[in-house]
DNA sequence: ATCATCTTGACAATGATTCTCATTAAGATC
DNA sequence: GATCTTAATGAGAATCATTGTCAAGATGAT
C-alpha cells in the first residue's frame, strides 16, 4: 500500500543480495564493509538509506542488539519474532500467537489503543551450547556478543 | 546475591530520588539535565554509571527507545514488561506468565539454551487517545516523541 | 586526623547514524 | 539516441549518545 517506488539501483541490488545471502542480522557498518570486501563499493550512507527503505517498505526486520546497535536482515513478509543466537547468530523466526492476543488483551484492558510491540529472544544456540558435545560454531558474526577477551 | 557494594553519596541519592519521583522512562541525558536545572550538579558520567549501575543492581529497569536511546526507569523488582504510552510516557508494568511460558517452549523445541527476552508494548493510553474525549494529558516527558521544534 | 579506595567530574575519544550538497544515473520525452 | 527532470549516490562533515581517562574529592575504616 504505502510502499514508495524505489529506483532500482546497482547499490540497491548489491545490498539486497547481500541480505539475501546472509540468513542472520547484520549491522550497517558491517553490511557496509562486507560490500566494501566484495569489491561492491557502496557508500555508507547509501547502506543506510538503502536498509531503513527496505524497513519500511518490509521484508527486512530491524532489530536492536542489546548495545543498541541496529541490525537488520531480510525476513518473510507478515508479523513475527526472533529467536537469536548471541554467540554466532543464528536467527530463527518464530510466531506466537498468543503472544498477540496476549499484548492485544492487556492494552485493552489498560486503555492503550494503537499499540505494537518487540519481542526478541536471545540465547544460545544448540552448537553454542558449552555443554553440547558439537564443537561451538561461534564463528560468523555475532550479533550481541562478539568474542571478547 | 552479586549485588556489589556502593558508597552512598550525594549523586547516587539524587539519581535515586530524581527516578523515584518520575515514574516513567527517562534518559541519562535527560536525567542529567533535570538534576543540574535542579540545581543538583551531577556529573554525566556519573549519571551514566549510577544508572547502568542500578540496572544492574536490579531496581531500575532499562529500554531502548525506537531510536535506540536508553532510557531507564525505577521499577519494582522481578521480571515484568512494559507498556508505555508513546505520547506521553505513561507506564504501565505488565506481567505475563504466558508469554514466559512461551518463550521457555519455544526456547527449547529449537534447542535454545540460556535465553533471556525483551518484550515492550508500545501505544496510545487512554488519556492521549485522540478519539478520547478527554483531553490529551501530552506533557510529561515522552518516551519516544519528546516535543520537538 | 589519616589512609586506602571508591567516586566523581570535566573533557577527550568513540562510534553509529544523519546531514549536506555537488555529481551521477533512471525513466520519461522528443 | 539526445535531452531533461529528479531521485539516488557518495565523500566527508556534523550529530549525539555513550564510554574512557585520570587527577581531584569524598567515604569508611583505623
Amino acid at each position: 500500500m504505502s510502499v514508495t517506488f524505489r529506483r532500482p539501483t546497482r547499490q540497491r541490488a548489491a545490498v539486497e543480495a547481500l541480505l539475501m545471502n546472509i540468513g542472520d542480522f547484520m549491522s550497517a557498518q558491517d553490511l557496509h564493509a562486507r560490500l566494501r570486501a566484495q569489491g561492491q563499493g557502496v557508500g555508507l550512507a547509501t547502506v543506510y538509506r538503502t536498509l531503513q527503505a527496505m524497513a519500511d517498505d518490509g521484508g527486512v526486520d530491524m532489530l536492536r542488539t542489546s548495545d543498541g546497535e541496529a541490525v537488520y536482515r531480510r525476513c518473510s513478509t507478515g508479523h513475527h519474532h526472533h529467536l537469536v543466537c548471541r554467540s554466532c547468530g543464528r536467527t530463527v523466526e518464530v510466531e506466537g500467537p498468543a503472544v498477540e492476543s496476549w499484548t492485544d488483551k492487556i492494552s485493552s484492558e489498560n486503555g492503550f489503543s494503537d499499540v505494537h510491540h518487540t519481542l526478541e529472544i536471545f540465547g544460545l544456540c544448540a552448537s553454542c551450547t558449552p555443554t553440547d558435545p558439537a564443537a561451538p560454531a561461534a564463528d560468523a558474526d555475532p550479533v550481541e556478543a562478539p568474542a571478547k577477551d
